[in-house]
DNA sequence: GTCTATATTGAGATAGAC
DNA sequence: GTCTATCTCAATATAGAC
């Protein structure tokens, strides 16, 4: 077997121009950005494009699903380490946090499109992947108020929807070169909803 | 002067339109949402849509500049009736739920597209707009911190995004017909933001 | 206010030379 | 791995009849 696998094969070059493609394409919008858009960026020809990849759909589509397979393994290690729930969460949130800034451009193109891609069939893994998460993270939620460590009367499943939905699209206005980073920012995020904005006075 | 004015007539063939227009940019993004989709729903021919509108993003401009207008002078209400921080605080995180409630599509339209929209000249009242919302808020969080109602440690900005995101882009999965009022899940975001998820034992 | 017919543009994608 | 050249299609938008 060659290095040149039919798919996935992974050159540099490759590489190269999916992270130009994704950089345009969270700026832009999927549907916005053109081939040849990408093609000038990365000093080529639109129809080079296509000596790398199938279409344009297959380019967004390689850069979500990768990104989103290594959140779930690392939201998978969290859970099999068996930590105290609020350890875990703190974790879990990290994690997504991570993503963020090793991942901007991928994240922002999953916020935005989302919507969009889920209506597609090629697109069915990105259901099936939340719906791991889901089940993940409320575990956890629901163990917290189980154990003592969180309020029992929150809804678990308002809350994690609460979380995500707060977490991802801080990838909108989050710049992970500032003073903050994402652990600070993470921990940040921890502490209101474990503590609360209330003084508790 | 006629009924039949140049600018937001407001006809209520118009306002059919608009409301099937929006249904469609929410559902399927507006880029991906053709001009002869929206006829078709509509029941016309695409080029008789243009009696009624210029362009495709003059109607997706004029019902995201409404919606946003809407909301914005209700936010302006709040603050000048001069009320606790804390009753001000839950007054616009129910004027945001109440917006997903009643302009559900638009607010979706909104959420999705912001980082498209804001990229063109046309659309440079979504900045001015959210520019003039975030000192409101700000101004609630910060005036909350100054009297004790909010704990004094947390960076007002970061809240203020952290709440617009987390409400915002819950109009992707809040559906106002299920047991659950806008109001009850605007309180039950408050609550969690002021009193925490842990249980302070 | 809608239809008929169409202008016009720009998109994604392909084939084969180099 | 890239370029040249081009196909094909679908999109927005227009003009004028009804």
């Amino acid at each position: 077997m060659t290095t040149t696998g039919a798919v996935r094969a992974g050159s540099e070059r490759r590489d190269e121009i999916l992270a130009i493609a994704a950089q345009l394409f969270a700026e832009r919008g999927f549907a916005a950005t053109t081939v040849r858009e990408i093609a000038d960026a990365a000093g080529i020809l639109s129809g080079s494009l296509y000596h790398h990849f199938d279409s344009k759909e297959s380019m967004v589509d390689e850069l979500v699903h990768e990104m989103l397979d290594r959140v779930l393994a690392a939201y998978r290690r969290i859970l099999a380490a068996g930590d105290a729930p609020e350890v875990a969460l703190r974790a879990l949130v990290r994690e997504a946090f991570a993503a963020i800034a090793t991942d901007r451009a991928t994240v922002a193109v999953m916020v935005n499109e989302w919507n969009l891609f889920v209506q597609f069939p090629r697109f069915a893994y990105l259901r099936d992947i939340e719906e791991e998460t889901e089940r993940l993270w409320v575990s956890v939620i629901e163990r917290g108020a189980e154990s003592g460590a969180f309020r029992p009367d929150l809804d678990p499943w308002m809350l994690y929807r609460m979380m995500r939905d707060s977490i991802w699209v801080s990838v909108r206005w989050y710049r992970p070169d500032g003073r903050d980073g994402p652990e600070q920012l993470a921990d940040a995020y921890v502490d209101v909803l474990l503590g609360g904005i209330g003084s508790h006075s």
